[in-house]
RNA sequence: CGGGACGUGGCGCAGCUUGGUAGCGCACCUGACUGGGGGUCAGGGGGUCGCAGGUUCAAAUCCUGUCGUCCCGACCA
């Protein structure tokens, strides 16, 4: 076998699944982001897309296989050429023609569609592929889990109706359900926001782990879980507005902060309980800007002012139109916002676009600003004097802040971004055509779902959720091998009998990895296996006089002698057990 | 793009402050011993010290520039 342990952990890697795969010799860095994949890693990478196809295969998913080398055109006429920007790679052939490396194919399966049917008799229909993937990233990091090239399995569903994509968003769902849970990850089902692609619904497969790159929320009572854009979280009850005292004009000079702001609050002694952060209301000015336009506009976001304002929770809410803070040239165009002191109560007036987070319910009475230099106001009350435009989850998400299913206390969490489906829409259909006559003869523009999975990125996923202080552990459904016999000693005869128990058991279709080096001590042996991560280790040494041989399970490190004879079923009712 | 660290045999590192024949561990080759937890001994092969320029009798070491890599951040359909 082409394989060389390191005794060492490579200097570049950190996290766990880079440091292990190198070390055990599945996998080599050959560029930032890029790795050569070695004979173990080729092992487990199969086993891994072949759980895929058989599901993709049983919802009725179809294989084809598209060019990683697109020409330029294709994605000019999607726009995104342009739109990709650095993160495409581009290269140009021998005639000057400007090609591209895919980041992505919906291009490209749309137009195949578009090219071979033409009829509702062609319908539904899902396609998908395993395919690498080029992405120039701006910093590759953590070794597999995010490269510059990497391997995805992305399919698409065509349907003819709404109804026929929730089926097909349905069936691919569950698809991964099953591929996950046949890979053996635990998994997070997380609601996603579906951002620039349109469409409806849109949850990601996420796998908890402490190297993962995406912020998540959960809820640590019941099954609600989101991404931080797409959180949704409790409000309290709106209430009747007209409860509260009349709005109140006070002096509050010297006050540019909160908790400048709460302290002469807490001076003036308005109300028997000390006012805190959360009793103040804070209007922050951004600026929006839509797709293709060159032209900036304000909007101001209320949030209570104990809270900061998550400008990418917003963006990705937002998206396409671009969100961002606003400079002092944008606020220098409306005189009447004064910094520091901006409140709700005008900015309809001026024509100002404001909107609340959600936790600034109706019938809620702040403490703001007056508009006015060194003036802010109290009791200003949501529906009687003021009325926001609108609602936008814009509050950075805390630990503890309460789940709008039950109420519990959600947790932030990380994880790394498995697979993702969502409902694409018609978006894409429209932008390239792609229409069906139906029984009338009159066009319909099919409608989309998009599915992925990044293949490579769950052999390090896989990796990162099972290794243990000894090495690589992996589930008996993507090991490389079922079983890995080691030979210790120097005796011919246990040579012998570790290879008629290799032959046997690969007669009998189970896959087998036999460690036969001459003269490698017992340690080095024992430790390889173990840092392979095989879930089945055999040794035949000197237990071989006595006629037993010895069966590891490297999970649990449980171990038991079987006799010879019974070594190969004793191996087999392992592999079947899983 | 901003910040930090680092470039010395295949891998992990020392040497650089104070310039003077490039070193250690792992891996690899040969032999002997050992033979159930990275074993021992002896011998050996392999490096223009990232690159370019400069200072000097002499540069891995000092100076200037440049390229690259990793980490944190920004970014990531």
């Amino acid at each position: 076998m082409f394989l060389r342990t390191l005794r060492d952990d490579p200097a570049d890697a950190e996290v766990p699944s880079h440091r292990l795969l190198v070390r055990a010799g599945y996998v080599r860095r050959l560029a930032p982001g890029i790795y050569s994949w070695l004979p173990l890693g080729m092992a487990v990478l199969a086993r891994v897309e072949e759980i895929i196809r058989e599901e993709m295969n049983g919802i009725g998913s179809q294989e084809v296989h598209f060019p990683a080398m697109i020409p330029r055109e294709i994605f000019e006429a999607s726009g995104r050429w342009a739109d990709y920007g650095d993160t495409l790679f581009k290269l140009t052939d021998r005639k000057d023609a400007d090609y591209l490396l895919g980041p992505t194919h919906e291009e490209l399966f749309t137009l195949l569609v578009k090219g071979e049917y033409s009829s509702y008799k062609d319908y539904p229909l899902s396609l998908y592929q395993i395919q690498t993937k080029y992405r120039d990233e701006a910093r590759p990091r953590a070794g597999i889990l995010r490269g510059r090239e990497f391997i995805m399995k992305d399919s698409y569903s065509f349907d003819l109706t709404d109804e026929g994509l929730e089926v097909s968003y349905r069936a691919h769902r569950d698809a991964y359900e099953r591929i996950f849970t046949r890979m053996g990850m635990t998994y997070k089902i997380v609601f996603a926001v579906s951002g620039a692609m349109g469409g409806s619904a849109s949850e990601e497969f996420l796998v908890p782990a402490a190297s993962g790159e995406d912020t998540f929320v959960q809820c640590t009572n019941c099954d609600y879980a989101a991404n931080t854009e797409a959180v949704v979280i409790a409000a309290p009850e709106p209430t009747d507005p007209q409860h509260h005292p009349a709005e109140q004009v006070l002096d509050t000079p010297d006050t540019p902060t909160i908790a400048t702001l709460v302290d002469r609050l807490n001076e003036l002694g308005l109300r028997d309980e000390p006012f805190t952060g959360a009793d103040t209301l804070k209007n922050v000015v951004l600026r929006t800007r839509a797709p293709g336009s060159d032209t900036w506009e304000l909007l101001v976001v209320g949030v209570p002012g104990d809270r900061e304002v998550d400008l990418k929770r917003i963006g990705g809410q937002l998206e396409p139109v671009e969100v961002e803070q606003a400079g002092p040239e944008d606020l220098a165009k409306v005189p009447q916002l004064v910094k520091g002191y901006i409140g709700p109560q005008q900015l309809a007036d001026w024509k100002l676009r404001f909107v609340v987070d959600p936790l600034v319910v109706e019938g809620s009475a702040w403490v703001t600003g007056a508009n006015t230099q060194d003036k802010h106001a109290a009791f200003v009350v949501r529906g009687r004097d003021f009325v926001p435009d609108g609602e936008l989850g814009a509050v950075e998400i805390r630990d503890g802040d309460r789940c709008a299913v039950c109420g519990s206390a959600l947790e932030i969490a990380r994880g790394i971004e498995m697979g993702h489906v969502f409902q694409l829409g018609r978006k894409f259909a429209d932008a390239f055509g792609l229409t069906a006559l139906d029984q009338n003869g009159k066009p319909v523009t099919i409608t989309m779902g998009s599915y992925g999975v990044g293949v490579t990125r769950a052999v390090a996923a896989i990796a990162e959720q099972t290794f243990d202080e000894k090495g690589l552990c992996w589930p008996r459904s993507v090991a490389p091998a079922d079983v890995h016999i080691v030979a210790t000693g120097k005796d011919d005869a246990v040579f012998a009998a570790a290879a008629a128990l290799a032959d046997e058991l690969e007669g009998s279709g189970v896959r087998v990895m036999y460690d036969d080096r001459r003269g490698v001590s017992p340690g080095v042996k024992f430790k390889d296996a173990e840092l392979i991560g095989v879930p089945t280790i055999v040794i035949v040494g000197k237990g071989l006089a006595d006629g037993v041989v010895e069966l590891r399970d490297r999970k649990s490190d449980e171990r038991r002698e079987v006799p010879v004879a019974e070594a190969a079923a004793a191996v087999r009712s392992a592999v079947s057990a899983g």
